[in-house]
DNA sequence: CGGCGGCTTGAAGGACGTCAAGATTAGTGG
DNA sequence: CCACTAATCTTGACGTCCTTCAAGCCGCCG
């Protein structure tokens, strides 16, 4: 989409928004498929650009929208890993998701009108706010955008309806790397080497299971060669050895 | 014992196809809300009729559309029960989900562009079937269609992400039995007698239980007059009570 | 009637959670 | 740079909920 426009023309608010590379900036979003190739209704397309918003740096457990907000935007995670919950009123957790640079967050508030979650930074992360109001009209204009948002809304339930298998610890840790690994690799980092930039009871949690299990399981996994562990960084040695195990859990 | 019932039996509520009043058919569909309010666009409204089409009568293990076959379209339940859940190489089923009249299906098929599981009618099942592509225009013109599949897509998110918690067998069995009166009288039908279409296997499979535990929850249930049951067919008796030990699970 | 699939009930075993105690790391101030 | 503390992570022992296995029951339909 940036070729369109020249690097710093784009009405950036929040002058901490570093990336001055506009091109890049699209290639790691998830709207990317639809402004990078040509053909696209150029005037539309400057539209898009024009709608969003760059918002951080956003520092580790500031949040990025809180659960019953109204839901006015979603967000692209542009740089750091943003984490999705809820907490009840007994104030158990509940995590949602984990979200890495280029994915996008808050989907899930179209329906009740409101956040039913909150987006916990991990790290410090940037943002791009996309008005929905605005999106949505855009949509209406350019199908290919409106392509685009069935398209993530839809993936959505297909990954929460893989967590809600039920799955040993064993695959469901499996699967979980082998799903960072391959997102960093969508992302162009390492696939083999990354950081676990959550925290293990985060994992856990997310995983329905109980931080000690995820400890015990890492281990036994390093035992067997599949990883290496230190800290919360990781190795994958052996993505086949991990996927046999994950065989029940991935291919959906 | 009280007898709510004569004979014995509970009243199945049966949901018939009710063809040819278009209007009743609306109403009992996920598009009644965009179709039914007055001021919207009567042109479009008459090519959203247009591109609806009346498919059944599928009878027991009948599958509406299988997983890999190319998405086309969405399908709203117009009678009778359909589950859709998918299966594994090894033969192994996952239920995804029970839908009732007036509810969609197929949603989650728009982002690989094939369905991803199966679409099994569990008696006689009538549907409307609503072509995506012709849908999604239509969507770009009418933005109330638009906004519509939005929220029934990520009303589906929230589901899926429901199942996906951690919860004990009497709170996923609570919430089964409640989330299926809330349907049921959604739609017209009593909330606090109703019938289980599926076999214990496909709720236990449901509710990633074994079907024994079903059973012995379901038990458990009468024994604490929480509900009485008969065969496949359920009365409410303390939806509060339900309601009590489901908390966990509800307002989430 | 007799057989078959779905449902129930009981007993035993296993996978994971919980509890409790160390070990390691990170964060802070001297 | 080094204490010193607090948080996170690991490891072990034990308990529990649910599954698994096995048998018997019920309703249904040939």
């Amino acid at each position: 989409m940036s070729e369109l426009v020249p690097a710093g023309k784009l009405p950036a608010p929040n002058p901490i928004a570093d990336d001055g590379d506009e091109l890049h900036f699209c290639s790691t979003c998830a709207f990317g498929s639809v402004c990078l190739p040509a053909g696209v209704d150029k005037t539309a397309l400057h539209e898009l650009h024009m709608l969003v918003e760059h918002v951080g740096p956003f520092h580790a457990d500031d949040a990025i929208f809180r659960s019953g907000d109204p839901f006015t935007a979603i967000y692209a995670v542009r740089a750091g890993m943003v984490k999705t919950h809820l907490l009840d009123d007994n104030g158990h957790e509940q995590v949602l998701g984990f979200h890495l640079p280029g994915e996008m967050v808050g989907l899930n508030g179209i329906h009740p009108a409101k956040y039913p979650c909150d987006a916990i930074a991990l790290d410090t992360v940037y943002v791009c706010r996309f008005s929905f109001p605005a999106l949505a009209t855009l949509a209406t204009k350019i199908p290919d955008v409106q392509q685009q948002l069935f398209r993530l809304l839809s993936a959505d339930i297909g990954k929460a309806m893989q967590l809600a298998g039920d799955h040993s610890a064993d695959e469901r840790l499996a699967a979980f790397l082998l799903g960072l690994a391959e997102r960093y690799a969508a992302r162009g980092f390492s696939s083999t080497a990354f950081r676990l930039v959550m925290a293990r009871a985060d994992i856990a949690n997310y995983l329905r299971l109980a931080a000690e299990t995820v400890s015990r399981v890492l281990r036994r996994f390093q035992d067997k060669n599949l990883i290496r562990v230190e800290g919360r960084d990781v190795e994958m040695l052996d993505a086949a050895g991990l996927r046999r195990l994950a065989r029940n859990l991935l291919p959906g």
